[in-house]
DNA sequence: CATTTAAGTCCATATTATGAACTCAGGCTT
DNA sequence: AAGCCTGAGTTCATAATATGGACTTAAATG
């Protein structure tokens, strides 16, 4: 392995970057946790203050951010024989956080759990587990060592960082 | 489209869930910046800093979270001739996050960026663009229609919320 | 009409962030 | 040798947010 190269400037202002983007608009504790409920169709004011414990008045400013940025909507409606509620649905911008959370289920999967996952995907076809992976234009997955970062059109330097699916050294062992 | 029911709990407990245990451990906005630099090979403390404009008692207090945490490694090292310095680079745990943040950036680059996005990833065998995906246990990428998911061996009753790669209603448009 | 439920707001206190200045150590310059 | 520069922090006063509990409002229910 070749000396890396001290890297003293990311090659993307945060201030260009799409990544820097969405974690200054949803990289808080409480947006992520209400995000990953909602996920599972949690939608009402109440339920995610019962379900996470969140204050309150952080619960009402969070989600008044994520109405805000597009990622909720806030919707009154009414079951049968019910009086009108307010809820909180995800917007297509919302639910299409989905893949980069289960990529990040995965990762915590990897990480931080301990025994079983409780959670994963399938796939109604044949029944298999899915996972995430970096795919070409045909949907073809790539070898983790082919994967190239691009900069405005340019190779960069580095190699992404690590997607070696290495035999799973678990944190227990 | 069936009514979807009301739920008024996530079928996993933020406690039991890695999503969950990610987001307390890195769900925080200089956190998640820090780790986007060091993705790109960022290092060294006064890097970090003046990239990110990050008060140096938060980087202080943030890299050494990450480094608990196992994400980033603190390590003496010495070039040629110079004395020695600190740096922080990413451990295989904090490497792996590249596919998580990956598709986030794409989710970024669709809902928050303008233009064309600054950073892809190709394919070194075909050049071709690479994309985050779901696969089965093949590789073979599901159509969005077949995800399930399950919940301790069980399917639970919703889709993933929402897969449909929708032709590319871009919010420039 | 009193209660209950849902969806908040208000407010005093506690915690954390911010920004600027300061420290400390080693190597470099003159 | 004395002073200067750089990298990697720490310290501290002030500012901004979070927290938790009580309170409010509106509609439905008994």
């Amino acid at each position: 392995m070749t000396e890396a190269p001290v890297i003293r400037r990311s090659p993307v202002k945060p201030s260009d970057c799409n990544l820097a983007r969405s974690f200054e608009l949803i990289g808080d504790r409480w947006m992520l946790l209400i995000l990953r409920s909602a996920m599972y169709g949690v939608r009402r004011f109440d339920d995610f203050q019962a379900e996470l414990d969140v204050p309150r008045s952080v619960l009402s400013a969070r989600l008044a951010g994520l109405v805000d940025a597009g990622i909720m909507e806030k919707r009154e409606y009414r079951e049968e024989g019910q009086r009108s509620r307010v809820e909180y649905p995800l917007t297509k911008m919302g639910r299409q956080l989905g893949l980069p959370f289960f990529a990040m289920t995965e990762w915590g999967d990897r990480w931080l759990g301990e025994g079983e996952p409780h959670f994963g995907l399938r796939s109604r076809a044949n029944g298999q587990k899915l996972r995430v992976a970096l795919v070409d234009e045909r949907g073809k997955p790539v070898k983790p060592e082919d994967i190239q970062y691009v900069v405005d059109q340019r190779v960069w330097p580095q190699e992404m960082p690590d997607q070696r699916a290495d035999k799973a050294r678990r944190k227990s062992g």
